[in-house]
DNA sequence: TAGCGTAGTCGAATCGATTCGATTTCGCGC
DNA sequence: GCGCGAAATCGAATCGATTCGACTACGCTA
């Protein structure tokens, strides 16, 4: 029986150890290298371990003695194909890939949804970092926290026990707003991205609740110099649901036409001067456009008035603060970061007519 | 000593089965619901699971004895932003979260890099999804073989161990190259991707080797209709790299330059676009552009003609393939997928001068 | 009423490593 | 020549669950 075990059971580093005639203390010791050996010990053991195909230690066993497990949870909001979508999330989420490289970390996949492509809190994760989150996560922040995992929310929810890393949302749409109503603008549209998950894209009134945080403080920095400007909410960040949203503010009396329209997102903002231009209308001179986030997309022939936020800087942030939070240190938070306003040919002084 | 752990010390499922009063064995059954358990003991089991805080059995140690983690390892060619920002790389990627969403298996991004966001080799993973490596995972292929971890392929290495998924690249480039042929072109210049790690841009010789195979199965497509057709690599899938291309390869004496061009990918395509336009020329009329991949991009303003892939479907069948592989089935490979010509307005009928 | 199958529970082995404390070995200074 | 500290090695406990085989009651049939 023993010599057919041979075909069907992978090597355990105690085979190795036999193999080699020494302890299975000294044969760890010789893979991870912590602690002495002799130079002789540790190519036997090596050997031992190439002839019996032994490829190292399994991941699972060494995580469990360990209490590690190497590998960092992404939570992303809503389906991964939108999270991939959106350029924003893809920059940040490289940022923090970068930021973690150094220490070999891997990163998982997770998503918001209790359903779907992964177990949020099943999943042997070393820390989690929540990219955008809606307040749904709440109960999982929970448990991790009794599992003593750190947690880092990036523009996501708001606890005293976890680390974040914000952006001036609200600032930044003040200062966007502002340049708008230097340039004259008294009518103003908003399009909006989502407002709560599951919820359809349409006017935004008084009292729509906004779950999702980023849509919450732009909408609100808009409307400190705007308070009565129309807004219509997208479902995803896409050209075509800004062109749509665009279609429904532009759809109004000429007299009543907003002469400027903020978008919550340069995705969005793409769409909407599409629509701006469909309606035989001139951005910058009809319609100013002004969007949101920064991005440089490429084959784009306008040159966007956007506020532009630091995406890569996020993440690199977020997985430097996991970083931290792994090794023991509990770095200052919020991590804050700025928009700058960049200023392109989107945007106008107000027709005169 | 004992009361003072309790702040420092997560309970496990012993301290449950204690303070139940059972045995670890009927707790476990009670937190799986493998086997039979009265639902008295069920009941006592969990809420004394509430009252300790314990939030469910460790998926570290849960792993090991099962010999499964529940996730399912994604090798990325390059880093993790290019993989991003490839329109058919996010696609396939949901596609297969779509697919393994069911079985609730968490995605790990690894890159094929040794080096970098993850240690591709010490990653606890049941499966492994190659998405467009190049042979430089060819040793990590081998350890998943002897550790029995089942590998599916996607347009990448081909090997017999491993479960492959396909696109006819080289046969839809035939047809794309048929259709430039039958619009009477007969000087075309080709865009190619990458063709290999750490390869510069630059012209594409007859003994320049291609390690990237959709690279080389696409451009010996191409040059079976048009076998002396200049190429030129990029090295990234953008529209920049593309643009770059597209002035490269039109940069010589008017009678000697290209009336199409053929992209290996649609967005190069649309940087081919832009580079036509810069130079004065119409597209369709002085200059065809055919794409690849058949992704849509948002804002563009060209209809653009490609060879349409089934992106998603791919990424479908890649999920659905490791799905079986885990339920001990093994499907048929490999798994073909075949592209569609989509005519647009970007290719015409060749110049009469 | 003896015999038997089954639901419910338990104890112990097991998964495959890491790590701690103990032991042996060896070189070296006094 | 003796003891001492460091290097090298070993044995055993440990990480936290799952699972297998055994055991106990209990209800049912013949």
């Amino acid at each position: 029986m023993t010599a057919s075990d041979q075909h069907t059971r992978r090597p355990t580093l105690a085979d190795v150890a036999k193999a080699a005639g020494v302890s299975v203390s000294t044969a760890s010791i010789a893979f991870s290298g912590s602690g002495p050996v002799s130079d002789a010990t540790r190519e036997r053991v090596l050997a031992a371990a190439a002839s019996l195909g032994y490829d190292g230690p399994d991941p699972r066993a060494r995580s469990l003695r360990q209490g590690r497990s190497g590998v960092i949870g992404v939570v992303l909001e809503g389906s991964l194909l939108y999270a991939f979508r959106d350029p924003v999330t893809s920059i940040t989420l490289d940022g923090v890939a970068t930021a973690l490289g150094p220490q070999g970390a891997g990163l998982l996949l997770l998503t918001d949804s209790g359903e779907g492509a992964a177990t949020i809190d099943t999943a042997a994760v070393d820390a989690v970092i929540l990219l955008g989150c809606s307040t749904r996560v709440d109960h999982s922040i929970e448990v991790f926290g009794r599992r003593d995992i750190p947690v880092v929310s990036v523009e996501g929810p708001s606890r005293p026990e976890l680390v974040e890393v914000t952006l001036d949302n609200r600032a930044a749409s003040v200062v966007a707003a502002r340049h708008l109503q230097s340039l004259g603008h008294e009518r103003v549209g908003i399009a909006t991205l989502g407002t709560a998950d599951g919820q359809p894209a349409g006017p935004v009134t008084e009292d729509t609740p906004i779950a999702v945080s980023v849509t919450r403080e732009r909408l609100l920095g808009t409307r400190e110099i705007y308070p009565d400007a129309p807004a219509w909410s997208s479902v995803h960040n896409t050209p075509e649901d800004g062109r749509r949203a665009a279609l429904a503010l532009l759809d109004v009396a000429a007299s009543e036409r907003p002469t400027a329209i903020v978008a919550q997102a340069d995705l969005l903002a793409i769409g909407v001067i599409q629509a701006v231009e469909e309606l035989g209308l001139v951005v910058g001179v009809d319609v100013s456009v002004i969007g949101f986030d920064g991005i440089r997309i490429d084959g784009f022939a306008h040159d966007l008035t956007t506020m532009v936020q630091p995406a890569s800087a996020k993440g690199h942030a977020a997985g430097a603060a996991v970083t931290a939070l792994l090794a023991g240190d509990r770095p200052d938070t919020p991590i804050a970061f700025t928009c700058e306003l960049h200023v392109g040919s989107t945007t106008g002084p107000v027709p005169s007519s």
